[in-house]
RNA sequence: GGGUAGGUUCCCGAGUGGCCAAAGGGAGCAGACUGUAAAUCUGCCGUCAGUGACUUCGGUGGUUCGAAUCCACCCCUGCCCA
């Protein structure tokens, strides 16, 4: 029987860290995050990676490990996932994943293999020769290779376009032949997921503003001052909450309208994550705006027994 | 009080007699997604019925076959003079 694996998922600020940490105290388990810019190092206020008071004295996994100066790519996280969630189960611990990047959580409940995209250098040719010659050229040349990928992407679509001809040239497969490649094998864990959404979206949008403003109290501007001051321009990650600041501090507009800004990427970001989550039927939904977080841990709880058979170390202990 | 620039669909902002439900952008909504994904891309976006109809361009009247566009008066806003 597979090993059990609980995965707390939702947009932003909809409080998987709070109920993930309280799940995986109560299971007797660990968490591993599912962010894909809580995996790098810095950021802490603005990518709201759990204080220590919020972990609750669990051990969280996979939480600034990676230097921002590394490139990085989703093969990469799903080797170094897999390897913390048998650590943890060889342990004796449940893993309970945390986390809000789609792709990363698809690439392990579905168990897809990508083609490593960390060496980027025939990206970057393939880029440079779309700006020479335009990307037209370059989806036409597409239609030769892969007239199905082809067909499916729109021109304004660079990224995919550059994408798929890359994986053409290196690998000599279309990216239908990739994916399906990449769905040989059944993932090895059973997921147990639970999905944190609110019923009305201006309730999780004023959480989202809210937050914007507890984080500039916690002292987002003073880290993203530093971290200007670290990576210039253009070599950071591409994380909400410093690139809406940058017009700030150059004073090419006021701080409200920077965190205006901030806020509004920020809903933005929360709705893709939900249309991307939607599509995942296998996700059991909870209502952020129906329950309060007693009411969401029993509710969390009872699916996880329904569907694992596991229960709380100690009865009493659940919050 | 005088002068002047304006008031356009959720917002910004084009439009200066028919080709205007009205450019463009933003927001919003929906979708995609096998790349670094907090990224990127797409569709819809006055209302209703779905080749059409109806209600919109500060207000009220007017000119005209026809007005967001012209005229009159009124209301409001910015700036300048007093």
């Amino acid at each position: 029987m597979k090993p059990n694996v609980i995965a707390v998922v939702g947009p932003t600020a909809s409080g998987k860290t709070s109920l993930g940490a309280a799940l995986a105290k109560a299971l007797d388990g660990e968490v591993i995050s599912a962010d894909s810019m809580q995996l790098y190092e810095g950021m802490d206020i603005a990518t709201a990676k759990p204080t220590t008071e919020e972990t609750l004295g669990v051990p969280h996994h996979l939480i600034g490990v990676v230097p921002q100066s590394a490139s990085f790519s989703v093969a990469q996280y799903k080797t170094l996932c897999c390897q913390t969630i048998d650590d943890v189960l060889s342990r004796g611990k449940v893993p309970v994943l945390v986390g809000g990047t789609g792709l990363y959580l698809d690439t392990l409940f579905y168990n897809t293999s990508f083609f490593d995209a960390a060496d980027t250098s025939y990206r970057d040719h393939l880029t440079r020769r779309a700006e020479k010659e335009g990307i037209e050229a370059l989806l036409e040349e597409l239609k030769k290779v892969d007239p199905d990928t082809a067909a499916a992407l729109h021109v304004s679509d660079r990224k995919r376009i550059i994408r798929a001809l890359e994986v053409y040239y290196a690998t000599g497969k279309t990216m239908r032949d990739q994916r399906e490649a990449s769905h040989e094998e059944e993932s090895p864990y059973r997921f147990c997921v639970i999905g944190l959404a609110s019923e009305d979206r201006a309730c999780l949008y004023d959480r989202i503003n809210r937050r914007v403003d507890q984080m500039v109290d916690c002292g987002l501007l003073k880290e993203a001052e530093a971290f200007f001051h670290e990576y210039p321009a253009g070599t950071a990650k591409q994380a909400i909450g410093y690139k809406e600041l940058q017009p700030y501090f150059d004073g090419a507009c006021t701080l409200e309208q920077a965190l205006d800004k901030l806020k509004m990427e920020t809903r933005r970001y929360a709705k893709r994550q939900l249309t991307w989550f939607r599509r995942n039927e296998a996700i059991h939904w909870l209502m952020i705006d129906r329950l309060d977080f007693p009411a969401l841990m029993r509710e969390s709880l009872a699916i996880i027994e329904r569907e694992t058979g596991l229960t709380p170390k100690n009865e009493g202990e659940t919050v």
